[in-house]
DNA sequence: GTAACTGCAAAATATTTGCATCCTT
DNA sequence: AAGGATGCAAATATTTTGCAGTTAC
């Protein structure tokens, strides 16, 4: 877990339990994560509360990104590198399956450049792509 | 407002206050709903529960869809003509403004083809961008 | 030792459900 | 008249806040 550590020091972030485990449950799973799964699982003994506060804690650092789900859900997922804090560089695609319900971030799927009406500046981009995940495809036939 | 009526008789629904007044409030309005907004404009004074059901009539019927947004907050907009009831064609672009917090739907930005790994399908896609919108720009000139 | 983090309690919000009543067809 | 829609009350669920005790540095 030296790792866990020393990127949370690279934040400027003080080495606590929550954040190392919450961390590695995220640098574990290759998804997004929910609020619930986080409660749920059982290395995470930690306060509800505790919880929302190392979560945002993340995200207003640069870590984490909440993902804009078709059920209005939030999940939370890791940010690549060109993340700073409190400016999120988060173009990547997620696609959610209909099927299994898992939550994907393509991170090598980039997001083709919209062209928007005149005096419309984007600042930061989400695509969430639903419909049947590589896994569930399979199964399918 | 005969057109209303006609419009919630095609999609077989009866006809009743709650469901007049919120369908003609999309439908004068350019940007996206959220349930507070709904809630808050005076000429509707139902219930939060009446809101609530009528809102997720309209969705199962294909009349409405929600929209993700980045910061998890959740919206409602008119479908489009192709929209089916239970399964969503919704591939325009929506817009919020970090400065009016207005969201809009740029029907006339067509959301460019994105490639997926192999073995996923698409069957809907959801792009938000966020940034500085039309208006607010000309503000800070 | 000090500032920051955590857990508990509780407040504030948001959403859902049950049921009696009222409205639409 | 019958089925569905609404309003009210209340149950759930979700998120936020305050504060005292604990931990990291």
């Amino acid at each position: 877990m030296e790792n866990t550590i020393d990127f949370l020091k690279n934040y400027g972030l003080s080495i606590t339990e929550s954040r190392k485990k919450i961390l590695s449950l995220f640098t574990q799973t290759k998804g997004a994560l929910a609020h619930a799964d986080i409660e749920r699982n059982a290395s995470v003994n930690f306060d509800r509360v505790t919880i929302y506060r190392t979560l945002q804690t993340f995200v207003d650092k640069g870590i984490i990104h909440t993902i804009p789900t078709a059920d209005n859900s939030v999940l939370y997922a890791l940010c690549k590198d060109t993340c700073k804090e409190g400016h999120h560089h988060d173009n990547h695609v997620h696609f959610i399956c209909d099927s299994c319900d898992t939550t994907y971030c393509l991170d090598n799927v980039t997001i083709p450049a919209v062209v928007l009406p005149e005096g419309f500046i984007a600042k930061q981009s989400d695509v969430v792509i639903s419909g049947i995940c590589k896994n569930c495809e399979v199964i399918k036939e």
